[in-house]
DNA sequence: GAGTCACGTAACATTAAAAGTTACATGATT
DNA sequence: AATCATGTAACTTTTAATGTTACGTGACTC
């Protein structure tokens, strides 16, 4: 498989959207993700089900935030990108009858089930008001003020 | 990326080999593990380098156990593949200069990083040995004398 | 209510890395 | 010298994310 990049990029378009008063396009923010728009669409649909973002459509529509940053926890994200495949090992085919195998495969995904749950732990334990405290500091240690050069952080624009 | 089963395969292909005298042939392991000739050579490589395989040309040539498996932890072997991508997640374009995607992508690289560390310390735990022991367990599970029956817990033969 | 904007979604092409495959060189045994 | 088995390179296949294009539908403006 491909590498997936979808939890980075919401986490990224979520922060620009919480520092947006309009909606933002998918066009808008294909641009701030260096992607496209249908693939913002395609990603951002589930963070809508789960009542995360809200998407407009039509004249001055597109996505907002459906909550304040503090109630939305990394993991619930994760959750809505349909919590896709954490990893890249796999441990091997689960019909197996050698026993051997079985063996095998079971200590393999031991190890995988220990790591995912702390994956999600620590998920679960940083929400995107977090990322927006990380932000900021990152803004002011460039000696910059959060209150007036908010776009100055974004090379984007 | 394709979904890796090295790390699974190579436990699976060690305890097939500690329970044999002579050594095994890359075609033999091939057939246990139900793949190619070519593909067992690929993957031991990295094992006969670390010391844990010996591969022996020429007639009577094939693969050995250079160590008794107490002596091979789970993390070596998976140390001894190349340390393969753990993950199908990413976290996102390091060299990103906005700070908003940095922000993301330290949060989610952060989670990886524990995850990893979780599944590094679950593999440094367990042995080969460890894997022979449950291996016995289910063969008893079935009925099994582990003394004279080896071979019918292996569905290959 | 016609036009335009923006989401919703399907269909297809692209990409990356493991895995499968084929072929041949090299070394060891008989 | 013949045969066996590893060592390795080159190429194809596979799989899921990603990129891309196209078009339908709802919503706003005039």
């Amino acid at each position: 498989m491909r590498q997936d990049n979808r939890l980075p990029r919401v986490l990224h378009a979520l922060l620009h959207l919480s520092d947006m008063k309009d909606p933002a396009t998918s066009e808008q923010l294909a641009g701030m993700l260096n992607t496209n728009a249908a693939v913002v669409r395609r990603t951002m649909a589930g963070l809508r089900d789960r009542g995360i973002l809200t998407s407009i459509k039509g004249h001055g529509g597109g996505w907002q935030l459906a909550r304040p940053l503090e109630k939305i926890t990394l993991a619930e994200i994760y959750q809505a990108l349909g919590a896709p495949t954490l990893f890249a090992l796999g441990c091997g085919d689960e019909e197996s009858q050698c026993l051997m195998e079985k063996a095998a495969n079971t200590a393999t995904a031991r190890a995988l089930q220990l790591a995912s749950e702390t994956f999600i732990t620590a998920l679960s334990s940083v929400t995107m008001a977090d990322l927006a405290v990380d932000f900021e500091k990152r803004l002011a240690e460039l000696g910059l003020s959060p209150d007036n050069l908010h776009h100055f952080a974004d090379q984007h624009h």
